[in-house]
DNA sequence: CGATTCTTTGAAAACAGTCAATCTGTGTGG
DNA sequence: CCACACAGATTGACTGTTTTCAAAGAATCG
């Protein structure tokens, strides 16, 4: 829980009081997964956002094809989890799960409702938290539809260079858009200017 | 402001009252905006961010080629605006302008956050504006990434049937991602169907 | 070591972009 | 009312990019 504190205390403004980290605390419950446990299966409802203390997890669709396609990709300090579901639920479209055995967090719908309503530092994170993903979601989406294959992967390398080491070639391709092919050719590319 | 507050009373749950509905309003400047009219440039700072009671905005970027790139079609009780400049207060790398004539309503950043704490309704609103926005991304993303332009434009007809006829085609295909012939020989093959 | 997963590579095919020309519809000013 | 400009849409020929598929080569792990 330490982790959440620490996460807590540097995106919310104000002082978190022991009382409102005891409220926070209590409506979260601890869990290990180990590498390729699902969080999340297709179908499924989301009932569950997880907070990461160490892992790493992924958030893919199969398509008719059968082909994988990488939504999300997190680490330490980030939630996992579907989006949609969590906030409608309803069944998910998506898969999560572990890329690396992992320890979360995790909390309910209902209970991030309750406090959000109850404590205005809960509040001020979950406000905070979607800003930033929209803003994440848009540069995702910036980049896609106005740069090619090669341009997308460079400016993926410098803004999640801690991504690069941590999930193989496939899965960085997959979030790309692209074939794990297609992506080792332009490494090789790459590498030989 | 009619219609600002008939979008407050379906997207919060509880009732509003006249006064905080009288606190939000004033909080909120009118604004027409002609044809073409900027409501932010590239290199600006989105002070204000824009409740469309009437028309349609587009927001969309310039690569170093000068090609435009459609990040999001704004209609009548959308949002209009470029988040990430407005949350951090810094410099857009986008344009918002008006492709209709419009009525919209301003609000600052300042002001929103303003508001977030005085008025419960309105802290609500933005949670939920951000969870759409954020679930409205991921749909979008996954599309981007998983499918081709044939199926992705498919995809946006169904979706958004009334973006269709309100937006040119050569826009529509800069959302998409693709380029204005190939959107023209994707409709002609499947009226041909 | 064997099994598994990941990466690379080549050749052909599918897909999408480029550029220039033409066609269409709309509206404006003379 | 016509002529014209203008923005949008279509098309063909060509180019470039990305996918596909199959095979082989590396790396990793129990």
């Amino acid at each position: 829980m330490q982790a959440l504190y620490n996460y807590l205390t540097t995106y919310v403004s104000g002082v978190i009081s022991d009382e409102d980290f005891d409220n926070i605390k209590s409506h979260f419950t601890y869990k290990q997964l180990r590498k390729k446990q699902f969080l999340l299966e297709e179908g499924e409802i989301c009932r569950s956002f997880a907070f990461i203390v160490k892992g790493a997890i992924r958030q893919y669709c199969v398509d008719e094809r059968g082909i994988e396609h990488t939504i999300n990709l997190f680490v330490e300090n980030w939630w996992a989890g579907d989006r949609e579901s969590f906030v409608t639920q309803k069944p998910s479209a998506y898969y999560v799960d572990a890329w690396e055995s992992c320890e979360v967090l995790l909390i309910t719908r209902e209970d991030t409702l309750k406090l959000c309503s109850q404590c205005p530092a809960f509040n001020e994170l979950l406000l905070k938290l979607d800003e930033r993903s929209n803003i994440a979601a848009q540069k995702r989406i910036t980049s896609t539809i106005s740069y090619n294959a090669e341009m997308r992967y460079q400016e993926f390398v410098e803004n999640y260079p801690f991504f690069v080491n941590r999930f193989p070639q496939h899965i960085i391709a997959s979030y790309l858009g692209i074939t794990k092919d297609t992506l080792s050719r332009i490494r090789r590319k790459m590498s030989r200017k």
